[in-house]
DNA sequence: CAGTGGTCTAGACCACATG
DNA sequence: ATGTGGTCTAGACCACTGC
């Protein structure tokens, strides 16, 4: 390509005696494309698991793109985990495994949080924390919390039950906004007055204890999902701790593995 | 910055009479000091949450580095989740919620795939598949398949329990390298022969029927988290099904929420 | 040593949103 | 019309690997 001709600094917008870059695809992004191409030749068996990928030079020229675009698509294949780079060897096809598996909670949302949802307030005081609630919190014991508990609902099944401690601050009135909170969305897209910036969250298998089965309409000891949650904000300190009790034949996360 | 000489084709290497790039701290990469800077900006409150960040060109600015640099450092903190790049608008910081929760199950391997664990081969047959095996598998009922069944152990104490069906193919002796299979690293990395390229896995709650509950050393109808599994070849047919039974005393999945 | 990936530059054009 | 993010170029230097 022979347009190494001086760009002045002013705006030179004399573009059209320039070659235009090549018709991209079906309205996508080169480096979309590129992805894509790659994608497919792997699951295709033409770049085998554990082989070397043409260098990022080589594919440069059959793509007809610079090296950073190329190198974006690359990275992009990268962070799916099909192709790992090595520095000064190469870039390979990586064989997936169970381990690669990711699982978002996107998707029990996603199904959710439409209409036919709804949260129900079980009930709502402010208690003094145990030493368990007192540890979990860093707060001292006696403490006044704020001891929350909802029930969410689909087609009017009970579906999850929640228990959560907020740390009381008169300060700041978080527990209006909580009360008020009757949309799942609510509940796990922004929830927290959208004031936190941490948290954990822990996912673990559990047996329901006899009372809360009895809520969530299950036989006692039935297995389900607990979802533990600890948000804290901005200085670190811990806003609330709960859980969430997921009806197990009504939730499971759901992962792909490959192209 | 007046460096806007002609650089010919050749390699023109007299690079020393132009300004180095700006010294980088603590010698990491560019892009990466400005996703902290960021990240960190936004996790001490100096961005809040929902309000929009000062646009590329300053920070290219303030940052001294070019467009791209800085606009892979916004793609990464997007890709984190952390912020959202709207068309025309800007960037806005985005308040995080349960649903962005991510779970990964590199940290059950992590823990797990070090030298104190075994895998033990309880047993290996081939037979005919049943309705559900076929139907899962996709193979007339009444093909041959392979059953194995594993368990996992912790310092000799049970903790994993896998059963599987492997789509039985003389061409390709899949059982023979199934069954050499005593490391738990080999059974999550890059298992079935990384002859697989694709596959789904779901996660969920169950409750532990006598006999599992009594290989793994638990009571009887003991909470286990369940991870089932389809691997499929590169043209899509199943592979193998099977599921893995994790004692939910000994596992748990942990993600965090933010910077 | 040559080849590879990792990083970076200093611009450019485009599509889009807003006033 | 202006400013924004989205994409892209045609090179460059560096650190690393392997022969």
């Amino acid at each position: 390509m022979d347009r190494g001709a001086v760009q002045t600094a002013s705006g030179d917008k004399r573009r059209s005696d320039v070659p235009k870059r090549a018709p991209i695809q079906s309205g996508l992004p080169a480096y979309l494309n590129i992805v894509n191409t790659i994608s497919d030749r792997i699951s295709s068996g033409l770049y085998p698991a554990g082989s070397r990928l043409p260098s990022e030079s080589q594919f440069c020229h059959e793509f007809a793109v610079s090296p950073m675009t190329l190198r974006r698509a690359l990275l992009i294949l990268a962070d799916r985990g099909l192709i790992t780079a090595e520095k000064g060897r190469g870039t390979f096809v990586r064989s997936l495994g169970l381990s690669d598996s990711v699982f978002t909670l996107q998707q029990l949302t996603g199904e959710w949080a439409n209409g036919t949802t709804q949260v129900r307030l079980l009930s709502a005081a402010t208690a003094k924390a145990d030493a368990q609630v007192a540890a979990v919190l860093d707060i001292p014991p006696g403490e006044r919390v704020v001891y929350l508990r909802r029930l969410l609902l689909k087609n009017d099944t009970p579906a999850v039950y929640q228990t959560e401690y907020v740390i009381f601050d008169p300060r700041r009135p978080l527990v209006e906004s909580q009360l008020k909170l009757t949309s799942l969305h609510g509940l796990f897209q922004s929830a927290r007055g959208e004031r936190f910036s941490r948290g954990e969250v822990t996912l673990s298998a559990i047996s329901l204890d006899p009372e809360t089965a009895r809520i969530l309409d299950e036989p006692p000891a039935a297995p389900a999902l607990c979802l533990e949650h600890i948000f804290r904000d901005s200085t670190g300190h811990a806003v609330s701790w709960g859980r969430f009790l997921l009806r197990s034949d009504l939730f499971k996360l759901k992962a792909r593995l490959g192209p």
